[in-house]
DNA sequence: GTCGTATATTACCCGTGGGTAAGTAGCGTC
DNA sequence: GACGCTACTTACCCACGGGTAATATACGAC
């Protein structure tokens, strides 16, 4: 799937063009009204709307509204996927991937698809849909509590329950889809790097160093 | 409003009883429903049906689907005040608070409505609604703050930024109630008391002691 | 240029489910 | 034991919006 050019919409100006183009300007517009209005008070004529087309269009990309939903899912996993594969290949201890691992997915937690993983209601996709980001997600936990254990052994982290603190790991981070808007307060590099350092703090096995300086206390 | 009777449908049982306790009973239906099916797919002659009424009753107490589902909200954040007053009476420095904040406030999270507040799209809230809702999920987040800063002040807390830190902490606890299954696992209790030890471990000014023994690596 | 195809449009359908109007029946009251 | 109030039921409405059938048009090919 191509990178979109400047505004979704004008993978629609021209008649013929890359399908694979206007699939993702769909999902895009999608995504971003789906977060703002809700998935069940964005209707299909809101999206072609945005696009400059009409309802009847988007049937040439997606076979349904439940489509464009998952759509918008497997982008936001892919996200989390391309993360994924960086952190193993970089190697280090279970600490050090921990600590990568947080700070990517801070990042995915920022950007729209990201955001509809954890924003919009699972209960709109169908069995089928579900079962798979299901399966998807499941992995990404498997990969906390991986590295989890992995520093438990390799003696970076503190004996912890690896099943809740990938929990509540996973909590903090997905939470960030909550409350963060572009272009207020921190970016979302200083957001990743603040939450490696923080999260992780009570994990870590070698003592904890004081609090580092810099963006701080905004008592 | 009173305790619901052994099953929400017995509250109409007979026909003339306690409105309190009908209302209670359908939000309870209501709720169990919504979390279990969404919102939106589940109906309101879904909720009529397990009570053993008919949908029109329903409006007899409620004026629409959504005062319903503001219903909902609003027992929940009851429950969350109800530790928040406690809390604020028995004293103590900034973590000790936080501490019984944490637990608390986990126990909110496995508990239907508490969990609505999480679950539920508030997209589906009317305006007049949401603002009300945001006004006490507001009130909640500003009392994480005021023991992050009380600890700070009284030296309990690390110097960290109080604002992301009640954040990822909110997000932390918040995420209970989308893994928590009652009668799997740990309980409510015992999950409320691993959160309050292990999330402020890294917060804590006092060195850290070594985790807990007890419940532990399930590596 | 004209033909064929993919793409988009116009016009429409219709299931769904929130909500209501009118009528019925249980229960307390006197 | 008749009355009246409230709670509840039956029967219905209808707006909404996802989805489709039939039709028009831009673009590439030759």
């Amino acid at each position: 799937m191509k990178k979109e050019p400047l505004s979704p919409q004008s993978a629609f100006d021209t008649r013929h063009r890359d399908r694979d183009q206007k699939r993702f300007a769909v999902l895009t517009t999608a995504a971003e009204l789906f977060l703002t209005k809700g998935y069940h008070l964005t209707r299909l004529d809101d999206v072609a709307d945005r696009l400059h087309i009409t309802k009847p269009a988007l049937y040439n990309y997606f076979c349904s509204k439940h489509d464009i939903l998952l759509g918008c899912h497997m982008l936001g996993h892919d996200l989390i996927d391309a993360s994924l594969a960086e952190i193993e290949e970089a190697g280090g201890d279970g600490l050090t991937r921990l600590r990568a691992l947080i700070r990517a997915y801070a990042g995915v937690m920022t950007q729209p698809f990201g955001m509809c993983l954890i924003r919009l209601d699972e209960h709109e996709l169908s069995p089928k849909a579900l079962a798979q980001v299901r399966q998807r997600r499941q992995s990404v936990n498997e990969r906390f509590e991986a590295y989890l254990a992995q520093g438990i052994e390799d003696e970076s982290i503190y004996l912890c329950d690896v099943r809740l603190t990938a929990f509540w790991l996973a909590g903090a981070l997905n939470w960030i889809s909550r409350w963060y808007k572009a272009g207020h307060g921190m970016s979302s590099g200083e957001i990743g790097d603040y939450f490696a350092d923080n999260l992780t703090r009570g994990l870590s096995r070698a003592g904890i160093e004081p609090a580092r300086e810099g963006r701080l206390a905004a008592v």
